[in-house]
DNA sequence: AGGTTAATCAAACGTTCGTTTTATAATTTT
DNA sequence: AAAATTATAAAACGAACGTTTGATTAACCT
């Protein structure tokens, strides 16, 4: 019955970034495996093979891609340690600059938490979802952390911690929905003026 | 064959609201008729008694709502010319008091905009959806607005206005992700915070 | 009181989806 | 070259979903 050349050539991350396009089109639930098989020359049945566990583990595996890229770079940050303002500056940019690299998987992180919780109905994934979710808390404690120290230090301003950060957090995300490569300013240009809209706030 | 008491008491706005809280937990994809209609005790059938036009069309009628609540507000706020950043402090105070008394629609306003452009593929509600999304351009143009009068008056710094309104309305948008009415700040406490975090941004 | 309209349920329909199974082709190993 | 392994397609399956239809009850209006 059935045949095919068979291109031999199809990877892991290629499925992988196929299918965190798919969820920013239209979302995990309106996704469906033949949307994302078609994307890399596959049929829906296909996919199993590189991805046994199925569409929640494609989903999990887009999210722990998007948090690696930005934490990888974080940590680069925080070798290098120096005072709260440069800090804060190189972890804007860091996080802009990884979202704009792909705003796919960067968008994910953002619409799909949400999944995240609705899969919890089914017993299989939780430990792999809890253990995502421990790693962004991580990840929103370090701006905390640094806005504390420039409080701390004097060189930032008295703001409210958690508010300041969720307003920070919460315009680079929402950078992944506006965000063209083909716009007027690049990743780095919208880095700058970010950094320059929140280091401006913290002046004391 | 069939029969139930009836309560006949159930009107289109509640439908409406459970159908945003659906849409929150489970997103408009992850919603069926069937949890909707569970919330309001019909059966999934029923609903189309009250929206004929099914599915879509509850998400057009939520989305509406959102705007509604805050573009009324905005309304009044321009009614009473005042300078820039006592118009700026009242939209922002506007714009965030709207989203916490309402998260659910106010979410809907976030996550449920691509599934709008995903509807696109059906030729039906075309015409509610871009009239919604005129709607929603010209509500981001008046942020622009007053911020750019701001720069042009010398009330405020020069800044980027396009990526300053992008940032302010991310970290607006974002609160319907992160909010709850039993949380440390009420929805006045954070308006007050965001006036100040973006306010301190624009000082000369 | 009788007739009309509005609101609801139960059931059925056709479709689509995630997943499983089985067969086949390509590649790698021996 | 033969055997084993990997990657793929095709087909089938059962479940779930949005929607439609027809019957039934409740409310309203002469």
């Amino acid at each position: 019955m059935p045949r095919k050349p068979a291109n031999q050539t199809v990877q892991r991350e290629d499925i992988l970034l196929a299918a965190a396009q798919i969820f920013q089109e239209r979302g995990y639930e309106g996704a469906t495996m033949a949307h994302i098989a078609r994307k890399v020359k596959l049929t829906a049945g296909s996919l199993y093979h590189h991805f046994p566990a199925g569409k929640p583990d494609l989903l999990l595996a887009v999210l722990n891609a998007g948090l690696d890229a930005v934490m990888t770079q974080f940590d680069q940050v925080q070798a290098a340690t120096i005072n709260p303002t440069e800090q804060l500056r190189q972890m804007i940019t860091a996080h802009v600059v990884s979202v704009t690299h792909n705003v796919s998987v960067g968008a994910a992180m953002v619409f799909e938490i949400r999944t995240l919780f609705a899969l919890g109905e089914h017993e299989a994934h939780l430990e792999a979802r809890d253990a995502f979710l421990r790693r962004r808390d991580e990840f929103e404690q370090r701006y905390r952390d640094v806005i504390q120290q420039g409080i701390a230090c004097g060189e930032f301003r008295s703001v409210d911690v958690n508010i300041f950060t969720k307003a920070l957090l919460g315009a680079h995300n929402w950078i992944s929905v506006w965000y063209h490569s083909s716009g007027r300013l690049s990743g780095h240009e919208i880095a700058e003026r970010m950094v320059d809209t929140f280091l401006a706030s913290l002046r004391c």
